[in-house]
DNA sequence: TCATGCTGTGGAATCGTTTCCATGGAAACG
DNA sequence: CGTTTCCATGGAAACGATTCCACAGCATGA
């Protein structure tokens, strides 16, 4: 591993290290046979000029950090893709971090980040406002919350509205008869679970629908909380006839319970996710799903840093999301019995409401 | 952003700079009131040494670099997150770069990682091995494939064993009475895609099964090839009765295609993935899989790592694979013929074993 | 008592780059 | 022809840390 600096480029192109660097930054005080020899002695050197020497210098890195709080979330994946992208064609390195949803994580990896003094930092932020969180504040070091906010922190972010969505979902199944929507939400101990749950119990006061609180499921963003979910609803004196999933991973645990108790998704039960995972669509049936965009989030997440980074003070920006209709709510409410996996339908049941309400159970 | 130096932290603590940066850094050669002051001092002062600086002067940089051909393929996810949390482990940040599938990406995220000066590079090499992926080998930098190889290069790696599960799988489907196996097969040009398609091909020659070269379709290890594969293959005036996919996406895809025919997975045809995803195993029926530890493969690649950066010449490890059989191949060869969607689907056809096969369902 | 060894400390060099400042020569102007 | 302006250039300082080296103080052994 032996290192070439500028120095045996500037003595292969026979000028001064000064004379070379001008060149290598394309400084205009040039000429034009320095300009020649030192980019030809670069190139045949295959000279890469040290980053670290260079930042310490110049006090900028041209790196930022991405830090998520699970990298194995689609979401996630697909927000460090996007992020990462929109990062490099703005001359950017990203440095993915993962706090893989515990705090302790999260503030080593900040440590380290502020140690490597990236330009700014874009992350989704884990817990209230303490530990390194509050270094960064307080260096003023570029930040850029996504997807998640921090009550109490005034730092710009990039979140998505999720009212709009959840609001057309609860009114679209309502206008096909549902009253009884069971709702698997997200911690509460997050802003977007927070923000989700609350909006979801608003549609469904306005829409006159249940308000029964045993309709409301509280996991915690992962697949298995998602089934327990399904589990705990289903088990109801009266269970819901629709399902509405926080997020993705949630909501894959929740398909999984449906198939195996012989639930057909869209005709027996209406279901609908949050977030728009590529393969929910490949699904039979497809999945209705709450989309917002995730590539929008990452790059303006970037557009935004980039702004704090050049001094400014950008508002932050709260994104749309809108319903996106499939198979698997497009039926109306049926008039079979939801039953555990293990019982045989029974007989249709009297409707309960002339034009929609859901059927009891009888037991 | 006022930061903070050394320089800052030694006058505080009324000690010279050298035995500062000695306190801080461990050495033995310090006295217990300047470890206090300067322990002291450098906590209230919130400092954090500047890497850049102290990579400068030391060579090395406490961090790896991770190139992955696509960070939105779940299985280059989870690698992302073994690697990183093994190196986290080791002291290591972990610099992530998606080259998209794209060569000139690869090549740009290695020039940067060369250009700050990682300690090593964990890759997943794309192409042949020409461009940046030859600088890297020529100026010594500690370098693991993992997951793939490129002919030709001398490079430690850590890769997956596909003959194993591969003729497992076959053997499997063999024994159920299936003579014609349909291969999905990934991209020619990469190694994982050979190695895998070299494998299916002994496999059913080994069994003497039919080798009909139109029971294969070459995909590109993306989704949407998948369903072409699945197209094509039940076009064919023998169609198979089982399917083998080298990939997860290509799985996906091939799924949505099997629903929208109408065919039940595990009863009609069956199916066997490669790449065990967390949710195959909740779809219903289950996807039997040919799996592979991507903990172990990421875990040994920065094992692997750390050992060439440690002046090491570690050997190449190959990984198991093994079948997971779940529902998705458990029924043997049906009597029913393979019907494109349009047709309703016919008798029931008789089960296997009681135990294990897919609840029937009731339609 | 003097040479010797050990320990903790500070000064200064160093890493590779950028950039300020001084300089020398050429061009331009009176 | 002499003076000023301009421009390309090189020397050297600076960035923030680590580490070599020298040295002072003290204890030990001959």
């Amino acid at each position: 591993m032996v290192a070439i600096t500028i120095k045996d480029v500037a003595a292969l192109a026979g000028v001064s290290v000064a004379t070379a660097s001008r060149v290598l930054s394309g400084s205009p005080a040039t000429s034009p046979e320095a300009r020649a020899g030192v980019a030809a002695a670069a190139a045949q050197l295959d000279y890469r000029p040290n980053a670290q020497a260079r930042a310490l210098r110049s006090t900028h890195t041209e790196s930022i950090g991405l830090l998520v709080s699970d990298v194995r979330n689609p979401f996630f994946a697909d927000l460090a893709h996007t992020v990462e992208q929109a990062a490099l064609a703005a001359g950017y390195v990203t440095l993915l971090g993962n706090a893989n949803e515990r705090k302790e994580q999260q503030d080593r990896y900040l440590d380290t980040l502020i140690s490597r003094r990236v330009d700014g930092i874009v992350v989704a932020p884990l817990g209230d406002g303490s530990g390194s969180i509050r270094s960064l504040i307080e260096r003023k070091i570029p930040t850029v919350f996504v997807d998640r906010t921090v009550d109490g922190l005034h730092v710009p972010s990039v979140t998505t509205d999720s009212e709009t969505g959840i609001r057309e979902a609860v009114a679209h199944l309502a206008a096909a008869g549902h009253t009884r929507i069971g709702y698997i939400s997200g911690p509460q101990a997050t802003s977007t679970g927070r923000d989700r749950f609350a909006a979801f119990t608003r549609a469904v006061a306005s829409r006159g629908l249940s308000q029964d609180p045993e309709l409301v499921y509280f996991g915690d963003f992962q697949a298995a909380s998602g089934s327990a979910g399904v589990h705990a609803l289903l088990e109801l004196r009266r269970p819901p006839t629709a399902l509405l999933a926080a997020d993705s991973p949630m909501a894959v645990g929740a398909i999984a319970i449906l198939h195996r108790r012989g639930l057909r998704i869209g005709r027996d039960i209406a279901l609908i996710a949050f977030d728009d995972i590529e393969w929910f669509a490949l699904l039979d049936p497809a999945l209705s799903v709450i989309s917002h965009s995730v590539e929008d989030m990452g790059r303006i997440a970037v557009r935004m840093l980039l702004e704090v980074i050049g001094g400014g003070t950008p508002e932050s920006v709260v994104l749309p999301s809108e319903l996106i209709i499939r198979a698997s709510s497009s039926a109306p409410v049926s008039g079979r019995l939801v039953v555990p996996a293990s019982v045989a339908p029974a007989s249709v049941p009297p409707s309960e409401s002339p034009a929609a309400g859901p059927r009891p159970r009888k037991n």
